[in-house]
This record gives structure tokens, C-alpha cells and sequence, in this order.
DNA sequence: TTGAAACTATGACGGCCATCATGTCCTAGT
DNA sequence: ACTAGGACATGATGGCCGTCATAGTTTCAA
């Protein structure tokens, strides 16, 4: 299922001294499934309201409960949606790369975004800003059609997520996560996937609901049956089969 | 939070030698806060094509993946949407009641239904065909701007629940459940707050994740503590302060 | 290059909870 | 009324995994 081209960028690499360079305001636009719908005309013209911001790796983008004027769709990055419990754990059940619009939910009903957003990896980032979208969106069906799917699909993998955190023993959690990772931002070569996301293990722990220990533990074991490798935050699946029976 | 009145009657009740008297397809349209929206000619002639069925408590409305041609709307009762993973436990993702459309998930993108409908209680609901529906979708803003609301808001309390139920312990997740399930079909009365669903352990095992026994146990421990109280299959919170303090 | 911070790794221990087993009570249908 | 099946209840047991502790390793900025 993976199914993206290995030549693209997912990440700024290399050092920070200098940025990375930013993707330009309209490439992310028309990068975007969901808002590539619109007119030319509407593109260049929320390209132009719209402003490109940067996010270091663990930085907050906002907190959960803000209101913010604005919704982000990812250039190069990723950004992880994030929920703290009371007993202080912050579990993440969302991962958001390149193109995805993050923030919108909360957006539409006015309420304060119900999740926390922080970068996973430094990501280049588009503000765009509410009001100006609202415009748009009010009265287009295209849009408004396609704003069903994304939150139909988005509601769909939820649900399988539900049923497969809320039971299931920690490893089978951990690689349906990968998996579930892989099948978004994975790219094949040959029978081994490699995961495009430089994610640690404790980034996975939140993923699973679980803890960075369990993790490191269930992963060091996979690594030595060579299931898995990991090379500086990447993760590749050497044995899908294996791995895809535990679960 | 609970906000229905007492009086409106959420589940057929008494023997069912003869079949509880079923609702008229258009008052369960008009009941419908999705559909509602609809002028009165489409609600008239949507209710023409609909029809409605009975379901037995513990009956199965659609199995996961199957193909069906309608959709569904409850008229009295409750439907559970599961999923069940390959260790063979269900997980209820989903508790709909009256008034609530389901099975228009999977609809709306062609591929199949990717939960399981089952009747919690005996339920009478209506069956939408799929295709008068769509056309009468297909080209109305505000029936997508309606679905739009309907699926962020489930989007959202579905995230509420991965965070939930990832973490926390067995009373916890037991307990948030309850508030869950009493935030939209609970009626007040003082200080308990009675829910109106006729839930068996089972039932709030399969939600909260967990096992029969350990929801008996955990329950119990509350209903000794005058925490909480079951008569028939309904449950009163007696303490929710006490409860609630737990989460 | 170097040092600090973050990440990975591994062990010990104890509590939670899934599993199995057994029994009572309630409900429904003959 | 009687019986069968489902729901509720409770105990025993063992393994998973969360927590704490400690140490090695990588990363990155100065």
C-alpha cells in the first residue's frame, strides 16, 4: 500500500544552521488533496493572505484549547495532533505530513481546537488564515465535498485505531502503528518498507498508548530478529510478514 | 451535560408478544438532526422510499465489509456500531440512538461499511436507500454542510476516545464510558444521572475495551460504594462527583 | 572537538487485569 | 410452573507491562 514516490521530500534534512529551504506559499497549496479543489483564481488568492512559518522538531505549534485564526496545511514537515490526559500522558492520534490540512476541525464549529499541534521534525508550515477560507468554502459544494471525504476517511481510521489501542497486547500495537504510519508515508523497495517519518520511539509510545520503555523493548527484540532497522529516526520494516502476523 | 426529556421514550419496553408500536417513517426522519434540514417535499418523498424494520435485541443489522444499498436511522431503540479484531474481541466504537443516521460512512465513498451494526435493545429503525439519498445530496450545501458538522463532531469525541482508552486504567476507561454514553442519553434528576439504555457488562466491556469480569468487578466495587445503581439494564450514577474524580 | 541533552537500552519488581472456573440469579419461552 | 440460557458475581492464578533505576549511545550546538 505504500505508495509514494521515494524521490520526494518529507523532511527538511541536514543541519539548521541555515533554513531548509521553505516550499513557495503556493506549491503547498496546490500540494494540498483537500484544497486543491479550488479555482486557480482562489488559490492564488488565499496564497496571498497566507504565510509560511517554520517549526522546530518538538516545537508547539499551538495548544489544545487555543483559539487560533488560523489552520495549517504541512510543506515539508510533519506535525503530530496530540490529546493530554488528566494523568498527564499525551497520547497522539494523528500524524500529519506534507499536504495535509491540520486545525480545520476545530475551525468549523467555532469551538477551540480540541487538540494540541507540534512538530514532529522541523516542518515548514502554511498559516492560512480562517476567515479568509470561511469565504470560500460557504458556498462551494466541490470543497464542501471534499471536506466529507477527508473527515469521513480521517473518522473511518479513527475508528479502526479505537479498536486496535483499545484492546490488543503492546506489540500488537506498536506495529499496527507502523503500519498504519507506513501506509501513508512509507515507500517500498522490494519487500522491505522504509517509513519516511523520522519518528523516536517515544513519538510511537504516544502513537500506542503506551510507554517509551515497552517500546524500546518491543522494538530492540524486532530489531534483533531483523524485523525492523532503524537508522538516525528512521524505521524500516525488513519483514512485513512477520510483523503483519503478530497482529 | 444530559439534556433529553424524561419523557421521551428511548427504547420499546414490555414483552414483545406484539411488536411495541413502530414510529411513522416521517416523524423518524423529521426526529433526524441530519436530516432535518430537508425541505418538506424531500422528507416526504425520502420517507416514501423508506421503510422501516425491526431488530431484535443482540440482532445484527449489516456485517462489517457487506455490501448494502441503505442506510439506517433509529426510530426507537439503540444500534452499536463494532468492529472486531482478529483475536476475536468486539469493539463497539459507536452507540446510536434515536434519531442518529448510521451506515452512511461507508456510503458516501462507494467501499463497503466498515462496521458492524447491531441492535442493542429491540429497535425499530429505518431503512434510507443509498440512492434516492445521494440524489438528493448530491447537490445540497446544506445537507453536506450538516454532514460536515455531524462528522467533525464525531470525528472529535472519537479522539476524545483514542485518548481515553489508550492509556488509563480499567475504572477509568469504565467511567468515562458512562459519562460518554450519559452525555447523550442521560436525563438528570438531582444529583444521579440516569441513562437511558438498556447496556448489558458486556455491552460497556465491548466499549470500554475490556473484559466482562473486569467490568462486573469494577462495577460492583461502585455499586457497593452507592456510587452507582442497575435496575433491568439501566444504570444510575448516584455520585458523579466521585465517579468523575476517578477519570 | 567537546560537552550536554536527548535518545536508546536493559534489569528488577510489583500491581493490574485477562483468563479460567464455578455458582447464583433472573428472564423468557414452552 | 419448569427449564434453559443468559446475565451477574466472585475467587485463583499467572503474565504482561508500567514504573523506577542505571547506563551506554547518538545528536547537535557552541
Amino acid at each position: 500500500m505504500p505508495h509514494r514516490d521515494s524521490s520526494v521530500r518529507y523532511w527538511p534534512d541536514g543541519g539548521m544552521a541555515a533554513y531548509p529551504e521553505a516550499p513557495t506559499n503556493l506549491q503547498v497549496l496546490r500540494a494540498s488533496t483537500l484544497l486543491n479543489s479550488l479555482t486557480e483564481d482562489q488559490i492564488s488568492d488565499l496564497g496571498g493572505v497566507s504565510h509560511m512559518a517554520y517549526a522546530e522538531r518538538a516545537e508547539t505549534i499551538w495548544i489544545n484549547g487555543s483559539d487560533v485564526d488560523f489552520f495549517g496545511v504541512v510543506g515539508i514537515g510533519f506535525v503530530k495532533m496530540t490529546r493530554s490526559t488528566a494523568a498527564g500522558h499525551d497520547v497522539t492520534t494523528e500524524l500529519m505530513g506534507p499536504g495535509q490540512v491540520f486545525g480545520l476541525l476545530g475551525a468549523l464549529e467555532g469551538s477551540g481546537c480540541p487538540q494540541t499541534a507540534k512538530a514532529v521534525c522541523n516542518t515548514w508550515y502554511l498559516k492560512v488564515p480562517k476567515r479568509r477560507f470561511f469565504d470560500v468554502y460557504r458556498e462551494n459544494l466541490v470543497l464542501k465535498e471534499a471536506l466529507v471525504r477527508r473527515t469521513t476517511t480521517r473518522l473511518r481510521s479513527s475508528y479502526e485505531m479505537i479498536a486496535r489501542m483499545s484492546t490488543g497486547k503492546v506489540d500488537q500495537r506498536i506495529a499496527a502503528i507502523l503500519f498504519m504510519v507506513a501506509e501513508s508515508y512509507g515507500t517500498e523497495d522490494g519487500k522491505t518498507i522504509r517509513i519516511n517519518v523520522p519518528l523516536t520511539r517515544q513519538d510511537i509510545a504516544e502513537m500506542a498508548g503506551t510507554t517509551v520503555e515497552s517500546t524500546i523493548r518491543v522494538m530492540s527484540a524486532w530489531q534483533k530478529k531483523k524485523w525492523i532497522e532503524t537508522e538516525s529516526r528512521t524505521i524500516s520494516i525488513l519483514n512485513p510478514d512477520s510483523l503483519a502476523e503478530l497482529i
